[in-house]
Formats: structure tokens, C-alpha cells, sequence
DNA sequence: TCTGGGGTCCTAGGACCC
DNA sequence: TCTGGGGTCCTAGGACCC
């Protein structure tokens, strides 16, 4: 084998969940769901009654009775994830953050400081469980896919390093379903031909494979069973969309609520642009109705653009494009605005207003730079007073089904 | 008593250009 | 003039990940 290894994936288990045990010593070793409507974290003692993350809460409640339902320490949430991402960062600069509270490492540079990766893998574990009180697994192999699949193994609270001599024994023994890029469609379509373990799909021929899931996703899931993952430790990742959804329960389709939740909806995710002098092109927006069936809808804009008020227009000029075109769907579930195309030129716009492409579209608006100083104004205000101090009322989207903002906050990738 | 919210990537068809 | 091929962009939808 070429090269030994040194790819670290670090994850740290049931994160929401762990934090808040941490936090309330009287929760620990008892079932608890961070959560409401919906699980965003079980711990472990919850999923030993198959509670699981995504799931209804109902349905938690039903399998696991003596359930509680906790969390809302946001900060604590962010706090607690960043610092374990720095103590890996102690040990190599080469760390790639996936989530708030995963990450992967090459440490090929730094064993010569600190020992094997394995002897890295558990200063890692030993430091996160001292300075934070927080278990972590970690899985250390070749490649990215390997060390992440070790990861999942090696969980709870464990570690798991794969021997390169031993890799495709220890991959083809495991379900599909632990491979990245599985999921319960490919699963089901894998199943129905008879393929169930990573070895299995290891030795169907290619060409049935990508005959049986596409060309490109053949392509890659043959070679990620087979160890061939030429991914490598990407530092710097930045998004290249952002959006903000917000689910409705159930709403009449009327300009009443949508204006409200579209303002509400523009004013998150041009903000979030402006802040990084990232607009971007492209608008959609995507409309669920009643019955969970969803619909969008996007354009593409000559100039990039950030205004709140002009994106706001575009995304209502799209709804109502989509309601015309359903005029049975009276209902709806769901409402989302998200902005592609971002300009990845960062240094060229900065404090343009680029919003002229919304004119042509509606003639008596405001000029585009007079709303965009509008906005600059509000976002200075903001970030003195913060960010309820002024703007656009979301009295519309009500508490009941929404989302804590602070929670949103979690998920958003750095632009 | 029908499941949140933030993202990425792929596919397929059509428009358009060379 | 007719025919064809390749490349790129746009749109809509779907699958997947955390």
C-alpha cells in the first residue's frame, strides 16, 4: 500500500442530545429527544427504543413513553461544536468542517509532533471527553469515505482505525446503506436487484450499476466500494446557494400569508448575502401544498442581486406564477426562497446595489439603490440592537410550527 | 392527527450558438 | 441549402447529507 492512514473523521454522537445531558446532569442515562414537532437528536438511551433523528415526535413518544423532550441551548450548541473542531485543529491546520458537529482531518503532516494517527485519533477523543465532557468517535483510513464509514462503526464513544491491508474486507461485509450517497431510494433500487452489502455491489458489474442508478452515481458508488475515493481535505469550503425555508402546517394560498412569509423568508437570506457581499443570480422558490407535493420554480437574473425588497418581489412574482399554474392547490404547507449563482468574484461588487435587472420587471418600484442603502441601513441597526430591533414583521409565520432563528443558525454553511 | 431547515449534486429536456 | 455535432446555459425535479 502507497500511502498509510491518515484521514481522521470525527464525529461527535448524538451532539444536541449529549450537550444537553451535559448540561442538566439529571438527564443523563435517561431517554431524552432535543426537539419537538420533530427529533433533531436522540440520545442514546432513546434510540435504544428506535427514536431517531427527522422522526415525528409523536411517533418518538409512542416508541419510547418515558421520552423527554428537552433542548433550546443554542449558543451552548455552537460553542461546544466549535471548540471540538479546534481541538482537532490543535493537532493539523488540514481540517474540513462538514457540520456543526462533524469534521474531517488529514494528519499525514503532523505525526512526527504527535505520534501515529491512531495515537492522534485518541489524544482527539481523550481531550474532547476532558476539556468538554463530550463523547466523540472517530474513524481514521485511507480515504474520506472509509474513515467516515469507520466513524459510524466505530459509535458510541469509539474508535475504529482500518488497517489498509484489511480495507476491502472490512468495506464489503457492511449494508450499502452506510455508504455516502445511499439513501432509501438508491437503497430500495439496490435491494429490488439483489444488493445488499458493499461487496455485493463491489462485484456487479459496472455498467449494470450505472444501468440500474444513472451514469454518474454508478460511477461513483463502484468506485467508492472498491476504496477508490480521490476526495481530498478541502479547507476552505464555501456555500454556493442559501436559503431559508419555513414550514406553514396548513394555510390558505393567499397574498395575505404569502407576502408575510416571503418578506420574512427574503429578509433572512439577503441578509445573510449583503453581510458577505455575496448576491447571487438565481431565484427559487419552492411552494409545498397540502397534500406534501411540492413544486418550484427559479429565473435567472442578468445582475446578481442582495436587496431584501427586490428579492422578496421576484420570489412573490415566482409563487404566483405557481398558484396559476395550480389553481386546485387552495392549500399550502411550505414556503422557501433560496439564491444561487452566488458571485464567487467577492472583491468586484461589495457595495454595489445590483438589483437594475428588477426594473424592467416593475416600473414604478423604488430604484435599486435606493433600496439597497434602505436594507444597509437596517442592517447596521441591526447589528447594534439586533436583529428583532427593526424590519419586517414575521408576526405572519406565527410560533406555532416555526423554527427558533437561533436554531436555523446552526445549519447555515459560512458563504 | 401525514415530517424541520440548511445545503449539495445529478438528470433531462430545450434554447441557443458556433 | 441542408444536415449534423458539440458546448453551454437555463429550468424543474429528485436524491441525498447533516
Amino acid at each position: 500500500m502507497d500511502n498509510p492512514p491518515t484521514i481522521l473523521h470525527a464525529d461527535l454522537d448524538a451532539f444536541y442530545a449529549s450537550v444537553e445531558q451535559l448540561l442538566d446532569p439529571s438527564l443523563r442515562g435517561k431517554p431524552i429527544a432535543v426537539g419537538g414537532g420533530v427529533v433533531l437528536a436522540a440520545s442514546y438511551e432513546a434510540k435504544a427504543f428506535g427514536v431517531k433523528g427527522g422522526m415525528p415526535g409523536r411517533k418518538a413518544r409512542a416508541l419510547c413513553p418515558d421520552l423527554i423532550f428537552t433542548g433550546g441551548h443554542f449558543k451552548d450548541y455552537q460553542r461546544l461544536g466549535d471548540a471540538a473542531i479546534r481541538v482537532i485543529g490543535d493537532f493539523t491546520p488540514l481540517v474540513e468542517r462538514i457540520s456543526i458537529d462533524e469534521a474531517f482531518a488529514d494528519v499525514k503532516g503532523c505525526t512526527h509532533l504527535f505520534g501515529s494517527p491512531a495515537e492522534i485519533a485518541q489524544a482527539i477523543r481523550k481531550r474532547v471527553r476532558l476539556e468538554l465532557g463530550l463523547p466523540i468517535s472517530v474513524g481514521v483510513a485511507r480515504t474520506k469515505h472509509l474513515a467516515k464509514i469507520a466513524s459510524q462503526v466505530a459509535k458510541p464513544d469509539g474508535l475504529v482505525v482500518v488497517d489498509p491491508a484489511a480495507e476491502l474486507a472490512f468495506l464489503h461485509d457492511l449494508p450499502v446503506e452506510l455508504m455516502w450517497g445511499v439513501g432509501p431510494a438508491t437503497q430500495a433500487r439496490l435491494t429490488a436487484a439483489g444488493i445488499t452489502t458493499i461487496g455485493q455491489l463491489a462485484y456487479t458489474h459496472c455498467g449494470a450499476v450505472r444501468r440500474l442508478l444513472g451514469p454518474a452515481a454508478g460511477e461513483k458508488l463502484t468506485a467508492l466500494a472498491w476504496n477508490h475515493d480521490p476526495r481530498e481535505i478541502r479547507t476552505h469550503q464555501r456555500a454556493h446557494s442559501a436559503g431559508a425555508q419555513s414550514a406553514l402546517g396548513r394555510k390558505p394560498a393567499t397574498e395575505s400569508v404569502i407576502r408575510p412569509a416571503l418578506r420574512h423568508l427574503a429578509d433572512r437570506v439577503a441578509t445573510r448575502l449583503r453581510a458577505k457581499a455575496r448576491p447571487g443570480r438565481t431565484v427559487t422558490v419552492r411552494v409545498r401544498f397540502a397534500d406534501l407535493r411540492a413544486v418550484t420554480r427559479s429565473v435567472t437574473l442578468d445582475a446578481p442581486i442582495s436587496a431584501t425588497t427586490i428579492l422578496a418581489e421576484i420570489a412573490e412574482d415566482l409563487v404566483r406564477g405557481v398558484l396559476a399554474d395550480h389553481p386546485r392547490e387552495t392549500f399550502i404547507s411550505l414556503l422557501a426562497i433560496s439564491v444561487s449563482h452566488i458571485d464567487d468574484s467577492s472583491w468586484l461588487q461589495l457595495e454595489l446595489p445590483l438589483g437594475l435587472a428588477d426594473e424592467k420587471r416593475r416600473p414604478g418600484a423604488k430604484p435599486g439603490m435606493a433600496r439597497y442603502l434602505a436594507d444597509r441601513s437596517i442592517d447596521k441597526v441591526r447589528q447594534r440592537f439586533g436583529w428583532e430591533a427593526v424590519g419586517y414583521a414575521s408576526v405572519a409565520l406565527g410560533p406555532r410550527h416555526s423554527v427558533p432563528d437561533e436554531f436555523r443558525e446552526l445549519a447555515e454553511k459560512e458563504l
